[in-house]
DNA sequence: TTTATATCCGACTGATTTGGTCTTACTCTA
DNA sequence: TAGAGTAAGACCAAATCAGTCGGATATAAA
């Protein structure tokens, strides 16, 4: 398939949530589990993997918690989903080392790259503070040559 | 993760190798699965579900194999894509039919949708034809507000 | 100092997906 | 008619992922 796991979904919710409550105090794992129905154990391990890349700040003790590291306006959408799901890469082929096993044979490494790192744009574009349901902007990219070709999704 | 099945991937391969040889005869699918080190019973597969979303036409006997359906720079590489795997849905929230469990608590459910369809768009925007490492063209998409961030992967 | 609360971290399990194979039937060409 | 090839689905094994559990550690409050 081509979709993110579900926990870069629950770090993504995390991360608006804590943005929303930003000048209050932090918040706990449980406590964003439990606003949105997920389990408190799965949020904590998802909330610890973002402290860990230094996204989130962790405050330990009786009234800790979790809070944003950055403003949510420097924080991108790609950002979040490394930390958890490790780099983005859309095929096998396109490593960070840039090797698969039928390197030379493989005649379409090259472009997929490129494919790649306009997918890693759109997702670095969008930052933590955009992604709330009334966006006013309605296009997030223009695409080069688009007239050429419908949307068939 | 967040990257395509390899059979997306063989099937990439398998069009950009039909294009290739569009002129000549029709190709087999161990021929193709030969060049590439490809398992030929996969190859086949991959090959069959291209033909039954009408990619790619299957002639049979001796002589027989895969021929483009229609010409190269006319298929995207998001046609392809979706013929093997299925629509493409970044999260698990946005669905076809637009729901998830968590409907009225998730709150980045729209935003998410919005990127989506960005990466919709630059899938659609690649053709089968431009899948050649000698693409002319440095960049596929443009993006919109780019410049107040970088690419952090 | 003690106790309660909360995060931290790694190991573990079960379910789902995916890559890949095999078998059988069907279709066309020579 | 025989051979080459596709068509299609069942099938298996490996990898991945969602989610859990338990113990260790750090902080705050009593």
């Amino acid at each position: 398939m081509f979709k993110l796991s579900k926990k870069a979904d629950y770090g993504l919710i995390a991360m608006k949530h804590l943005a929303n409550h930003r000048q209050q105090h932090a918040c706990s794992a449980s406590e964003i589990a439990e606003e949105y129905g997920i389990s408190a154990t799965l949020m904590a391990k998802v909330l610890q993997k973002l402290a860990r890349q230094s996204l989130v700040t962790a405050k330990h003790g009786s009234t800790g918690g979790y809070q944003l590291a950055k403003a949510p306006e420097k924080v991108s959408a790609l950002e979040v989903i490394t930390a958890i799901d490790g780099p983005v890469l859309i095929t096998s082929c396109v490593t960070t080392h840039g090797n698969c096993d039928a390197t030379e044979r493989c005649s379409i490494k090259e472009p997929l790259r490129r494919v790649n790192e306009s997918i890693l744009s759109v997702l670095s574009t969008v930052t933590i503070a955009q992604l709330t349901e009334e966006t006013p902007e309605p296009a997030l990219v223009e695409l080069k040559g688009m007239e050429r070709l419908a949307v068939t999704g």
